[in-house]
DNA sequence: TAGATTGTTAATCGATTAACAATC
DNA sequence: TAGATTGTTAATCGATTAACAATC
């Protein structure tokens, strides 16, 4: 692998040509060129070899891309067998619905355990998944190194939590918080991604309030 | 307002503007510098107003911009005071979280109606949200005009759903499901913004397993 | 008035697209 | 071999940053 920082708009393409060459290898795909992948994804085939010449040589000319080897390879990329772990914290409904509803396994991660407040969930199994109290939280981090941070918490408890996450050797931390963790001066290193409902949905009302 | 194509880049930040323009009002904050602002939001003073006068222009030389002036038209450009109404198709854990826990009304949104298959669903209320059978979804938006739909149903049902909202007249698609809609093809100009957990956590676990 | 800060024009930087020699 | 398609270098395009006259 190419040592090279790979621009972060390259980065956020990686999950989608995940995705688009796992359907494809799913529908029977065994090859495809540079130039039907960017007519699939809505790319153009400069952009695709150019970003994956950011990782290494994956196609072989007058061919193409092997589909299956080239996801293989981009879920080596992107980390998918590192074996992460995750914990949630906060079992509220997005809580929940992350727990019982996706699926951290087909991303590399195992879900390992749930924090919350509520004396009724704390002790509860969702899902397979043990819900301990928030109080346990840095025990538990200690005891268990964790790769990531779910926040599915409410906004005003998010920086707290942010902290202890961090405080307990998390890698990253994934926001769910309508809110900026500003985490640059803790100097850990620590990476987040926020999943930001509120701004997504005002992006769409830009887009349609401007049409004719 | 001004009439010039808007960058994608700028857009994006549009909502970020709003969120911190209005934590700094609820502060007590009158008015600020652009160059203040950009520090709070880790942007250059320059991108701050390069980024605003693509609306018009809402500052004072010497003086800066009022906070809470300025939230007001990042609202409006927003689109926030345009009266948008919205429904839910898929009261699964994602959608009943959506429905019971997020703030349709802090973005202008009024959430109107929700569907589903499940017999034991339709017909109740959530959050005195009117669940209503799939099969009434059609007639459903010819006689209540909707703005936006969102697809918080499972993948296999996207591509069909998201159909049926642009023939019922939707402006635009706020899809959950973990795939891509295909909606150019459909000369409707409705907008799709996509809210990817699955792409947004993989992004996760490359930043964090390139660490060192 | 003097200092601060805007909106805008120009300069720089980075990302996308095009072109093409290499080669399967 | 001839055709297809790569990886990469060069050209273009767009977005960010810097500079500065205008002015509150």
């Amino acid at each position: 692998m190419k040592k090279q920082k790979v621009s972060s708009a390259v980065i956020r393409r990686l999950p989608r040509y995940y995705r688009h060459l796992t359907d494809l290898s799913q529908a029977g795909v065994v090859r495809i060129s540079s130039s039907a992948l960017g007519k699939s994804m809505n790319l153009t085939a400069s952009q695709i070899r150019q970003d994956l010449s950011c990782f290494g040589e994956f196609g072989q000319q007058g061919y193409g891309y092997n589909v299956e080897s080239l996801r293989d390879e981009v879920a080596e990329i992107l980390g998918m067998s590192r074996s992460h772990t995750i914990v949630i914290l906060g079992v509220g409904n997005l809580g929940r619905a992350l727990i019982e509803n996706f699926s951290f396994a087909n991303g590399g991660f195992e879900l390992t355990a749930a924090f919350d407040v509520a004396p009724e969930l704390i002790g509860t199994q969702i899902s397979g998944i043990q819900v301990y109290s928030i109080a346990e939280l840095d025990q538990y981090l200690q005891d268990h190194p964790t790769s990531v941070g779910v926040l599915t918490v409410p906004q005003s408890a998010a920086a707290a939590m942010s902290e202890r996450l961090i405080r307990g050797g998390v890698k990253g931390i994934w926001n769910f918080t309508n809110s900026d963790l500003h985490v640059e001066n803790s100097g850990s290193g620590v990476i987040v991604e926020n999943v930001h409902f509120a701004d997504s949905l005002l992006t769409l009302s830009y887009l349609i309030s401007e049409e004719p």
